[in-house]
RNA sequence: GGACCUGUGGAGCAGUUUGGAGUGCUCGCCACCCUGUCAAGGUGGAGGUCGCGGGUUCAAAUCCCGUCAGGUCCGCCA
């Protein structure tokens, strides 16, 4: 049906007989001669409609319309001098055509084919098999799919083997809420989805596999964000015998090679590491850009003795001072000022204090000739403002924003401000590439109610199956809040791209943090039995790491969403507009099921 | 569970602040003209539940309340 690629065609084709076929782009009808734009995966080529060249052709290419399907039968032939179009690959050659076939009519499409034109993303899910022709979508494919097949050969040529894990499990009692699948051969009973194949990998490598990996679904019902969709894809990775440089090698030798192969990018390796304690110490984020400096102040020391009183409360308390210092070399207005104030309660902060670094009238204060302004300056010291002023680095123009409070909590309100803030006054660099490991996270975090006030216990920082640190493996018990975990993130400009971690590989160690995390031996059996028995049937030390496949690949192509990477996505509601999923219960299959619908309770008015 | 933004012919927007006839722009669509365009051009034309419901008013796209949908974020996501 078709000898070439429409997007194919060069100037060294002249002169060839091809059969094309593809979409009509766009026709322009001179009367007399017809140009078609005939678009198909590998791009778009001129086909002219001449009747120097065929008789009656032009009358039917007039009657073709946008997103026609046409097969074309012509020859290849340079264009007239003048008449190249530089904006075309194939701009230097057009198609005569000596037949053209209509394969299939359209509807007039529901938005441009273009890609310069913003569609409503409702309208876009709605139609998806028109959007996915967009020059843009068609590209985001491609390139997942190149993406895969680069990971599927680095992982082969390092001797991981591909193994299928089920989609139908059984529930998790921790962690994010499941998807539940009920069957008719098991009514009143339920399947989950896999929110990962976390403890089937470590089954794997109890099963001697010892390199495993797995382009994996995984589904989690939690609400959505720009990226995060009920069901994503991992890159899952689990290996035995090894330990934490072995994982760490393996990424940056699939990130590089995904890099150079897809974007032409050399990625240096490699990769910088700081631990957790330094990125929130640095950052306030567990996965900080480094594309930006911003960094956080912390000025608990300068003001150990202040007499103001938002800060000597916060420190008196354990808490602490964080400071940015924003260099943008004119002070933020007022209005700037008050709404970053008005962002940081919004987020449940007592709000910020700030001060604009101006020149010293008197030189009284401060050090080198300027000083703070700021509602907070007739409340500090000479001392206090010059070392706050050190301790920033601040200069002449710039802004300093101050938060109290406690320590965790003021540092990832001010990581938060830091993020916000090079967004807003443009402190982001494009086009590079800022991979890091951050390593060594805490074992676990205080658990909190509801209402986000302490419950007194313990909940895992990554999973229970984590690897504690080894000065903490004999004694997280009695100090659990120091404890670090063997876990490791990839993060790249801002976003966490992987997580992983080295695996308790010893029954008793793992029946130690179940116990630890409140769940009695008996629970432990009956919800991770099937775990705790491939535990005491030898099992080599193993560890492993599931990048996200979807964000990888949403950077690699430059977009804000995961949806843009995704051919068929849901909604932030989690609907699907293209085939009105979720639909509602059918009642027979409720009554195979073993089910019966809460009532809906009446809409109170 | 919460905050904010958006919703106006098929698409993208303006109009909403300060109520006064569905008014406007670009593209698309239909018909006709046109033999070198590539954002083709020209002439003419069709196309509207201003998301939906209620309220205020002599009068609502515009003001108020509610609701639905899409998006961004907080909570949530071991």
């Amino acid at each position: 049906m078709r000898s070439h690629g429409a997007g194919v065609l060069r100037a060294e084709d002249a002169g060839s007989e091809v059969q094309l076929a593809g979409w009509i782009a766009t026709r322009r009808d001179h009367g007399g001669v017809v140009f078609l734009d005939l678009r198909d995966r590998s791009g778009v080529v001129q086909v002219v409609a001449d009747p120097a060249v065929a008789a009656g052709l032009v009358e039917a290419a007039q009657r073709l319309r946008d997103e026609w399907v046409v097969r074309v039968v012509g020859t290849v032939r340079p264009r007239p001098e003048g008449m190249r179009n530089p904006k075309l690959p194939t701009g230097d050659v057009e198609v005569a055509a000596s037949a053209i076939e209509v394969l299939s009519e359209s509807r007039t499409p529901p938005f441009p084919v273009e890609d310069d034109v913003e569609v409503g993303e409702d309208l876009r899910l709605l139609h998806r098999y028109v959007d996915l022709r967009r020059p843009r979508m068609a590209r985001n494919l491609a390139l997942r799919s190149q993406a895969l097949s680069v990971i599927r050969s680095v992982m082969e040529r390092h001797g991981f083997l591909e193994v299928e894990t089920p989609q139908l499990t059984r529930p998790t009692p921790e962690g994010a809420r499941d998807f539940l699948v009920p069957s008719r051969i098991r009514p009143r009973e339920s399947y989950a989805l896999p929110q990962s194949p976390q403890l089937f990998k470590q089954l794997l490598m109890v099963g001697g596999v010892e390199r495993y990996y797995q382009i994996a679904r995984c589904f989690r019902d939690e609400d959505l964000r720009a990226d995060r969709q009920p069901e994503f894809t991992q890159l899952d990775v689990e290996l035995s015998f090894g330990d934490e440089e072995d994982v760490y090698a393996l990424m940056e030798e699939l990130y590089a090679e995904l890099w150079s192969t897809c974007l032409g990018v050399e990625l240096p390796t490699p990769f910088p590491r700081i631990t957790y304690a330094e990125a929130m110490a640095r950052f306030g984020s567990d996965k900080p850009d480094l594309r930006y400096g911003l960094e956080l102040v912390d000025l608990s020391a300068v003001l150990a003795g202040t007499g103001v009183g938002v800060f000597s409360g916060a420190l008196s308390e354990g808490g602490s001072v964080v400071a940015l210092c924003v260099p943008v070399g004119a002070p933020l207005t007022r209005r700037e000022l008050d709404g970053w104030v008005d962002w940081a309660k919004a987020r449940g902060a007592g709000g910020l204090a700030w001060g604009v670094v101006e020149h010293s009238e008197d030189g009284a204060d401060g050090a080198g000739g300027v000083t703070l302004r700021s509602p907070l300056a007739k409340f500090l010291t000479a001392e206090e403002i010059a070392g706050i002023l050190a301790a920033c680095g601040a200069a002449l123009g710039d802004t300093i924003l101050f938060a109290a409070g406690a320590t965790d909590a003021t540092r990832t309100l001010m990581g938060a401000l830091r993020v916000a803030l090079a967004a807003e006054r443009g402190l982001v660099p494009d086009g590079e590439w800022r991979f890091l490991w951050v390593t060594e996270p805490p074992m676990f975090d205080a658990a909190t109610d509801r209402a986000g006030r302490p419950t007194g216990g313990w909940v895992p920082n990554h999973h229970p199956f984590t690897a504690p640190g080894a000065p903490y493996v004999d004694g997280f018990e009695s100090d659990p809040g120091s404890a670090t975990s063997r876990a490791y993130d990839i993060v790249l400009n801002g976003v966490e791209l992987a997580s992983g971690s080295i695996r308790i590989h010893d029954a008793e160690l793992q029946r130690r943090v179940f116990r630890f995390l409140g769940i009695s031996d008996e629970d432990a059996e009956a919800k991770f039995g099937f775990l705790l028995r491939g535990l005491a049937h030898g099992v080599p030390p193993h560890g492993g790491i599931a990048p996200g496949i979807d964000r990888t690949i949403m950077l690699m192509a430059g977009e804000d969403s995961i949806r843009e990477v995704i051919a068929f996505p849901k909604t932030q509601s989690g609907a699907c507009p293209l085939t009105d999923a979720p639909a509602p219960y059918d009642e027979g299959a409720l009554t195979e099921l073993g089910l019966r619908l809460i009532p809906q309770p009446p809409r109170a008015t």
